[in-house]
DNA sequence: CGCGCCCTTGACCAGACTCAATATTAGTGG
DNA sequence: CCACTAATATTGAGTCTGGTCAAGGGCGCG
């Protein structure tokens, strides 16, 4: 499971910088935000590097990872659109961050976002809601088995089922198709497991019936409720 | 491994507080803080109370932990002095949070602190803190060995070593004798392991001459490098 | 159509867990 | 201060989950 061989994308290259742009965006009227368009596995930047950028995620999708010095790889976080990432505490960023898929992100001065009284309590909120992201996600790595993580992991794109305040099935069909954006291989350095154990958890969960796969990334659920009771939460 | 029978301290006693205090405090100006004295394992807030308080630890140690419905339970944090706790997004507190020695807190109104600009600046840098920690924790729980995990853990009593910049054994001698402050299934469960294999990879190391135990509690490192090296991270 | 990249599957292995017994420590009361 | 007790930690034996290694399958793209 070595990556030291891994290819990172054109992350120094800064690809199509526009100035302009037609996203929402919470920074939308401050003075010298930029957009940039990245392609699928782009870096967005390295641990170790200058962490002199905030980042929003405006559209698609990207990873936070670290690496141990052998290659094993950690998926910390998978950031959605309107959330912030690469902030950090010190001078130099705490880990990796990558696209997922074919992304827009923001680019905010880390100075100028620090000095701004207008949004800091924005930042302070996304950072609070990462930090009960992280929490969950602790509780998956250290005491969840293979199964309640993959579980965990398919729920995660159902929206408002599993959750507090969930109904279970409306309208009599309990289905739900869902798009990983995510390979294998990241899927099982998210939930700290290999890509089989992923790979054979998926195949044992179609045999037993509680889901189908239509593409590689794209499963339909076929019973939602049922994959929401081996998540080991409820 | 079920927790439902655990006894929780005496949280709902609200034991000792006091109005005046001596230890300092980011927070000390503020008008309406009060200080709270807490025994060893007492609970000083629940998942799911409503979160209107935020506490700033002053002297102690704290732990923030999740349980899952069937009693496994998985430490998130540990809590160390002059760091904020118990901040969160939603209205309800997304972990249970206990001392593991007895401690001095600082209560700040929640409403208190989020309306005023003085603090946004200490808040978040302790939010940013608090993130990188949890990324380093995600990769111990979801890629780290039992053996590199516990060798993580002593190594963050070491102060100064096994970080960037850790220069080595200084003065000849590479010992350091240091106070868990966590029982063996406290640290299990911080570590995502069971108690037994905590215990079994102390005695291993024991047995290597990389430590000696004084108490159950203290132990002494006498191999400050060679438990570093265990690590994986370097 | 064929190549390459993922993904899946199988057989085997090893690390960590479970269950159970014992040892140690810390705390209590005489 | 010591004996007793309860709580905590250690150790052992056996099991099982998930990892490793290796082979085969399928899908998408040129």
């Amino acid at each position: 499971m070595a990556y030291s061989d891994r290819a990172f994308g054109n992350a120094g290259a800064l690809p199509q910088t526009t100035g302009a742009d037609a996203a929402w965006s919470t920074f939308a009227r401050s003075q010298r935000v930029k957009t940039q368009r990245l392609a699928e596995h782009d870096a967005v930047f390295y641990e170790g590097d200058p962490a002199d950028r905030v980042y929003e995620l405006i559209e698609g999708a990207v990873m936070l990872f670290k690496l141990l010095p052998d290659g094993r790889r950690q998926v910390v976080e998978v950031v959605a659109p309107n959330a912030l990432f690469g902030i950090v505490a010190g001078a130099l960023y705490d880990c990796n961050a990558e696209t997922l898929t074919p992304s827009v992100v923001r680019i905010l001065d880390r100075r100028e976002l620090e000095a701004s009284n207008e949004y800091q309590g924005h930042v302070a909120e996304c950072l609070r809601e990462q930090i009960e992201r992280l929490h969950d996600h602790a509780v998956l790595l250290g005491r969840k088995s293979a199964f309640e993580r993959v579980a965990s992991f398919l729920m995660r794109f159902v929206p408002k089922r599993g959750v507090p305040g969930c109904l279970g099935p409306q309208n009599g069909k309990d289905e739900q198709v869902i798009e990983l954006t995510m390979t294998r291989q990241e899927i099982a350095d998210y939930l700290g497991l290999t890509i089989e154990t992923v790979s054979r958890v998926i195949s044992d969960l179609k045999r037993r019936g509680l889901l189908s796969i239509e593409r590689q990334d794209r499963i339909r659920l076929t019973d939602v409720c049922g994959i929401c009771r081996l998540t080991g939460a409820h």
